[in-house]
DNA sequence: GCCTTTGCTGACAACGTTGTCCAGCCCTAG
DNA sequence: CTAGGGCTGGACAACGTTGTCAGCAAAGGC
C-alpha cells in the first residue's frame, strides 16, 4: 500500500476551513476578547455590539473550539465510563444513569467496554485520562488498579462501581451480593431443598466470587453439605453454562434446584431447564425484563443497576465539587422477588 | 536523589499538578521537542535518552495531555454517537457495534441519549462537534438536522443510523421497515386473520411512519379493509399501549392478531395478550431476549442492531478516510422469525 | 473645567503539545 | 585537513481559547 503524499497535492479534508474567534472578530470589526465575552455571555458588552457579533458567528457558522477551551480552562465537563459490556442491559441501564447524572452537570460522557479484559480496561481508562477527563466510573476488570495512582494524585476522580477496586483505596458503590445470595438460597432450602446448584462467573471476578462466598455460608448455616459438583464458576459463554447444568441434572442425586449467579447464567439455565420431564427450581441473581412472563415466572434476586449508577456518578461529582474524606464504600442491598420458580417443591 | 515518598500515603493529592513534557524534560535534562519524540515514539533519538526520558516520565506520572495534542493536530480521534435511549437492548447492541468499530479505527466514544426529545438530539451532537468530534453516528429525533449543515461543511462526518436525516442530504444506514412489516403483515393473513391491530410508535418518527406504511399497503395488497380504530400510533409508554390493545380487544368485532411496532410495543402488548380467554396473534418488529421462551414464543421480524451500528460505523471511517462520493442510503433487510405467536388461527 | 469613576474594549500572554528549522556533533571521503 | 553528510537535539512558533490588564471614552463630582 502506498502511502499518500503529504508535503505536495492531494490533502485530505481541509480542517482550516473551520472559523475561529479570530475570523469572527474580522468579520464584527471587534476585538478577539469582545468575541470570546459574547460566545460566553459574559457582562459588559454593549447590545450593538453583541448584534453584531451574533451575526458575524451566524454568517461564519462558527462553534467554539472546546478542545482549546478545555487546554485553557482545566476542567474538561467530562467523564468517562468504563465497563464491561454495554450491550448487557444490566449494564447499559447502569451506564444510562451514570449519562443522565452527567447530563445533569453538564458534562459530557465517554464510554468504553472492557470485555472483561484487564488490559482493554487499563488502555481505556488511561485514554480517558489523557483526555483529561474530570473523572472516571469504572466497573472494573482488572486485579490491579495501581496504574490509577498517577491519575488519581493528578485530580482525577474515581469511582469504581459494582465491583472495588483492586491494590487501591477508592470509593465504591457495590450491591451487596452475599446478602442477596443468602436471601435467595435461604428462599429455597425453605421450600424443601438440599441439593442445590451454584454456577457462577469466574472466580477473578470479586461479585462472583461474593456471591459464591454467600451461598457456602447460607448451606453451612443450614446445616447443608455442599457437594463439589454442585459447584461451577467459569466463563457465562452459554455452551459452558448449558453442559454444566445438563451434568449436574444426571445421576443417581442430581440437583433439585440451581441458583444462577447472574442474568446471563440464568437464561441460559433456564433455556435447559424448561426440557426437563420434571420441574427444577431457579433462582437468579439480576433481574432481566419478561422474567414474569416466562412459565413459570422467575424468581430473582433483583438489583438496581440504574441506581448504583446513579449513586456512583453522584458520588463522583461531589467528589468533583470537592468534598474530600477517605474512600467511600456504599452497598445497596438486593431484594428478592418471588415469583414462581423458585417455588417448585424439592 | 532521593525519591519523595508516595506509597505511605503522607503526600495529600495536589490538584492541579499535573506533570507536562516541560517537566520531564527538565528532570531528564533534555530539550521539550525531544520528550514529545519519545513519548510519540518518534524515530532519531538515541537509546540512552530514551532511556532517561522514561524514567522521568515514569518518576513524574507524566501522561500526554490529548486536549492540547487535539489542538495541535487537528483529528481528536474520537467520535460521538447520539441515540434514543442507552438503556434499550435494541440501541445498546447498537452502541457496542459501534464502539467496537471505533476501537478499532483508535478511536474514543462519546455517547449521548437524545430521549426522542429533538432539542436534546441537537444539544448533544453540537456539544460533540464542539469538542471537535472527527464524526458523529445519529439516531435523529429531530425533525430537521440542516444545524448539521455547517459542521459537515467544516469537515465532521455524519452517519445517520436507523432513520434517515430529515432536510439534509447525508449518509444513511435503514432496516426496510415497510418490508420488514410487509412479511410479518403477511403471514399473520395467511394464517386467516383479517381484523389485524397495528400499534406502533409516535408518527414524527420515521420509522414508525414506514411500518404503518407497510402495514397499509400489505393490507391493501390483500384486498382487507382497516377499521382506523385498530391503529394506534403514539408514545410505547406502557399505559397508553396496555390501554389500546385492551380497547381493541373488547366489543362485538374485535381483532383476533396484533402486529406490534417495536421492542416495547411487543412487550407490553404481550402482558395483555396473555390474561385473554382466548388466544390472539402476535406478530412484533424487532427481536427480543427470551422471546423463544415464551409460551407461545413470539414471532418477530428481526433487525440486527450490531450490524446496523457495525455498517453506519464502517462508513463513517470510510468518510474519514477519505471516501467521497454522494451520501449513501444503505437498506438491510429485516427477518420473519416464525416461533408460534403468529402462528394463532384467525 | 478638571479629576475620578464607570463601562466597554482590545492587546497580550498562557495553556501543553507538535511541526519547522537550524545548530551542533561525529564520521567518512577526498 | 577540510568538506560534506547523517544524526541527534533544541529553540521557536503555532493551534484557538481565556485571564489579566491597560486604554479610552463618556459620565459624574467638585
Amino acid at each position: 500500500m502506498v502511502e499518500p503524499e503529504r508535503a505536495s497535492g492531494a490533502a485530505p479534508p481541509r480542517y482550516g476551513a473551520r472559523p475561529t474567534m479570530k475570523d469572527v472578530a474580522a468579520r464584527a470589526g471587534v476585538g478577539l476578547k469582545t468575541v470570546s465575552r459574547v460566545v460566553n455571555g459574559e457582562p459588559g458588552v454593549t447590545p450593538d455590539t453583541v448584534q453584531r457579533v451574533q451575526s458575524a458567528i451566524e454568517a461564519l457558522g462558527f462553534r467554539r473550539n472546546d478542545s482549546a477551551r478545555v487546554l485553557r480552562k482545566g476542567r474538561t465537563a467530562s467523564v468517562g465510563l468504563v465497563l464491561e459490556d454495554l450491550a448487557d442491559p444490566f449494564y447499559s441501564s447502569l451506564s444510562r444513569a451514570v449519562e443522565e447524572v452527567a447530563r445533569d452537570h453538564g458534562s459530557l460522557l465517554f464510554t468504553g467496554s472492557s470485555a472483561e479484559d484487564p488490559e482493554r480496561e487499563q488502555e481505556l481508562a488511561l485514554a480517558f485520562c489523557a483526555r483529561r477527563v474530570d473523572g472516571l466510573v469504572i466497573v472494573p476488570a482488572s486485579q490491579d488498579h495501581r496504574y490509577l495512582q498517577p491519575e488519581i494524585a493528578a485530580g482525577i476522580a474515581a469511582v469504581f462501581v459494582d465491583r472495588p477496586a483492586e491494590q487501591l483505596e477508592a470509593d465504591a458503590v457495590l450491591t451487596d451480593n452475599a446478602g442477596g445470595v443468602r436471601e435467595g438460597v435461604t428462599h429455597l432450602i425453605r421450600q424443601g431443598h438440599r441439593r442445590i446448584a451454584f454456577i457462577g462467573d469466574q472466580r477473578r471476578i470479586h461479585t462472583a466470587g461474593e456471591r459464591l462466598r454467600g451461598y457456602r455460608e447460607t448451606m453451612a448455616d443450614a446445616g447443608l453439605p455442599v457437594d463439589e459438583s454442585w459447584v461451577s464458576m467459569g466463563p457465562t459463554a452459554a455452551e459452558r453454562v448449558q453442559a454444566e447444568v445438563t451434568r449436574m441434572l444426571q445421576g443417581p442425586e442430581p440437583v433439585t434446584a440451581v441458583f444462577a449467579g447472574n442474568n446471563r447464567v440464568s437464561v441460559t439455565a433456564l433455556r435447559v431447564l424448561v426440557n426437563q420431564p420434571r420441574p427444577v427450581a431457579l433462582v437468579g441473581f439480576d433481574d432481566f425484563e419478561l422474567a414474569d412472563l416466562l412459565s413459570p415466572a422467575v424468581t430473582v434476586v433483583a438489583q438496581d443497576p440504574a441506581r448504583l449508577g446513579r449513586t456512583a456518578a453522584q458520588l463522583l461529582f461531589r467528589r468533583l465539587e470537592g468534598e474530600t474524606g477517605p474512600p467511600q464504600r456504599l452497598e445497596l442491598s438486593g431484594r428478592l422477588i418471588v415469583r414462581g420458580s423458585g417455588e417448585v417443591a424439592g
